[in-house]
RNA sequence: GACCCCAUCGUCUAGCCUGGUCUAGGACAGCUGGUUUUCAGCCAGCUAACCCGGGUUCAAAUCCCGGUGGGGUCACCA
């Protein structure tokens, strides 16, 4: 193909060459298995655990995937282990299919981890199946099935499955432990039970912001003598007792030393009067439990992490190094929201963007291993990935070199994948029949019907169109607009456009006519490479400019002003349907 | 407001640690030209930044201090 040929790439190399599980006999991916250490590397002693930890109140957003990506990279970096935490202890915000689109972008993506929830049963959405080849096939593998109790709609019907030596995974199930722990606590006192009224509390916060003070607790039952024992039958909390003296400081690999006054630190609230841990205790028990060694995650808990430093401390436990990644910005520099436009990961899916250009974006954003060279394969990112390269100040998302960067990834598939990516999209805007399970099927031999005109189209049909329009997608989802006129009769358009530049409109429907006479006798292979020839040699002959004849000629094939050439548009026509454009063209003209 | 974090082209960034080679490099976007029947692509080029002030030094984008600006956090949310 054309198209192919003249791309030059400035991809890394290898190249992201993803062969669709059980799909066609594509090439396999010619790069290494980063994912397959030998001998974990360890760092500060410990083999290098890191987790994933996010909590389903949403969608998958594309700050959290770049939190994931970064904690795959630091893990296959040092040949660790890279987990997949649910922390899903917020009843109230917890969101159906919250899990789902965690888990199902994250294999989308093929950022694989090493234990945690999986899904074992493929994705209902037909786009979320991943075409990167790397994602972790979890079918089959004999997990075991958890069944959290909380079931508030976290996992909405999704059958979840998990591996590992330190589950469960999920916090919900993990309740009696964070009960346990919190007991201990108090009964060294660093905690204490606290049974302020709900009432009580947003009365004396409201007081505070009168006389301008911080809103903090104001340690009414810090000292109170009453046990959890004691109080069963009553509402209550636990909260962490932050000393009044002194200082908590950490290091943070990204922003060095970082202090913070203890008497400034409120007495956080560790297990919630329904039971449920907050994050903060959670998230502490959970990451020394799991033997995380490093913590990144975003920026917004370095506030919070004193609060945990002092519970590692509490408990006698060593902390895990922490790294706080810079914030993920909007354009006006607030951190970054739905408020404009589409953060969802699957969003981006759903328009068509490549994996391999969504971890290659966000991956660039807020670290740069280098000055001179944008594209990295995952493999790349790996062997470059360095923490402390990281950068400190937040990062605006700026999604045109997003595009850029997936025009570059779309030319970057060879036509058999592209055609594949491609036809989910063509089903999707109807302009395909629908298939079950159409990865599966579309091999070479795939065939099926063009919706708007009732015919059979091949594999090979639809990988020249898809191939034809390569060079301009900048979106899969482009696929649609672009190349609709080929699956209709006949695509309208306003006769007025048929006229190249300062053409007279007369000579129009003439030159038009001219042109069919010659297609008609034309007796030569019907390809875009023979037609090219044959009818520029006519053009000279006929003493004709090129524009006033391949313009009109390219319109009447494509209906539009701007189009791929006529020749390329002519050789997937075929002859009939183009004598037949070109015939209709000509009546349309005749009117000008 | 308090606390914490941050500060190089419009945006992502390199350079900063180990001061001179920086008349500050790359990429996206924008603009101009080329290729051309159009669009896209490709090629060539252009526009565009060290927040401000003080200090240290022979020399500061780079080190120090202060200011200003921006952001984050201050829940029985994560």
């Amino acid at each position: 193909m054309k198209a192919e040929m003249k791309f030059k790439s400035k991809l890394p190399s290898p190249q992201p060459s993803p062969a669709g599980r059980g799909g066609l006999a594509l090439p396999a991916p010619l790069s290494a298995q980063a994912g397959q250490p030998l001998r974990p590397r360890s760092e500060g002693g410990l083999p290098v655990r890191v987790r994933f930890a996010p909590s389903p109140t949403g969608f998958l957003h594309i700050g959290g995937l770049r939190t994931a990506l970064y904690n795959y990279l630091f893990a296959r970096k040092h040949r660790g282990a890279f987990v997949l935490r649910i922390e899903d202890t917020d009843r109230a915000r917890a969101v159906e299919g919250g899990v789902e689109s965690i888990i199902r972008t994250l294999e989308w993506c093929g950022l694989d981890y090493d234990e945690g929830v999986f899904a074992p049963t493929p994705p209902s959405h037909p786009l979320l199946i991943s075409p990167s080849g790397r994602g972790r096939d979890s079918s089959g593998r004999g997990g075991k099935i958890v069944s959290p109790p909380f079931e508030g709609g976290v996992r909405g019907g999704l059958l979840l499955e998990e591996h590992g030596d330190y589950g469960p995974y999920v916090q919900s199930a993990r309740l009696d432990t964070y009960k346990k722990y919190a007991q201990k606590l108090v009964e060294q006192r660093s905690a204490y039970v606290c049974t302020c009224s709900p009432e009580r509390l947003e009365q004396m916060r409201q007081e505070q912001m009168a006389r301008k003070e911080a809103p903090r607790y104001d340690g009414h039952c810090r000292t109170a003598v009453v046990s959890s024992q004691s109080s069963v039958h009553s509402r209550y909390v636990i909260r962490l007792k932050v000393p009044e003296q002194g200082s908590t400081k950490f290091k943070d690999i990204i922003r060095g030393e970082v202090e913070f006054e203890n008497a400034l630190i409120d007495d956080q609230v560790l297990l919630k009067s329904d039971g449920f841990p907050t994050y903060h205790l959670a998230n502490a028990v959970d990451d020394h439990l799991m033997k995380i060694t490093h913590v990144i995650r975003g920026e917004e808990w370095l506030p919070s992490t004193p609060k945990h430093v002092l519970l590692y401390k509490a408990f006698g436990w060593k902390a895990p190094q922490f790294a706080h990644l810079p914030l993920l910005l909007n354009s006006d520099h607030s951190k970054l929201s739905k408020r404009q436009g589409d953060v969802a990961v699957e969003d981006y899916i759903k328009k068509g963007y490549l994996p391999e250009a969504l971890l290659n974006f966000v991956a660039l954003l807020g670290w740069n291993p280098r000055a001179d060279k944008e594209l990295y394969t995952l493999d790349e990112l790996v062997a470059e990935f360095d923490l402390k390269k990281v950068n400190k100040s937040g990062a605006v998302v700026n999604f045109e070199k997003l595009d850029w960067m997936n025009g570059e990834y779309i030319r970057a598939r060879n036509a058999d994948e592209l055609v594949q990516l491609c036809i989910p999209y063509l089903m999707g805007a109807g302009l395909l029949g629908e298939i079950q399970n159409y990865k599966s099927q579309i091999t070479r031999k795939f065939q099926i019907q063009n919706s708007k005109l009732g015919e059979v189209v091949d594999f090979s049909w639809l990988r020249q169109i898809a191939a034809l329009e390569q060079e301009r997608l900048v979106k899969l989802s482009d696929i649609v607009e672009a190349t609709e006129y080929f699956f209709v009769d006949q695509p309208e358009y306003d006769p007025m456009i048929l006229v190249w530049k300062k053409m007279d409109k007369k000579d129009v429907a003439n030159n038009l006519k001219g042109l069919r006479e010659f297609l008609t006798q034309y007796g030569g292979v019907w390809d875009a490479n023979s037609l090219e020839a044959h009818i520029k040699t006519w053009i000279t002959k006929a003493g004709r400019g090129v524009g006033e004849i391949l313009w009109p000629l390219r319109v009447a094939l494509s209906g539009r002003a701007a189009s791929p050439t006529p020749f390329d548009i002519a050789a997937i026509l075929g002859k009939e349907k183009t004598l037949k454009r070109i015939q209709y063209a000509i009546e349309s003209a005749k009117k000008l």
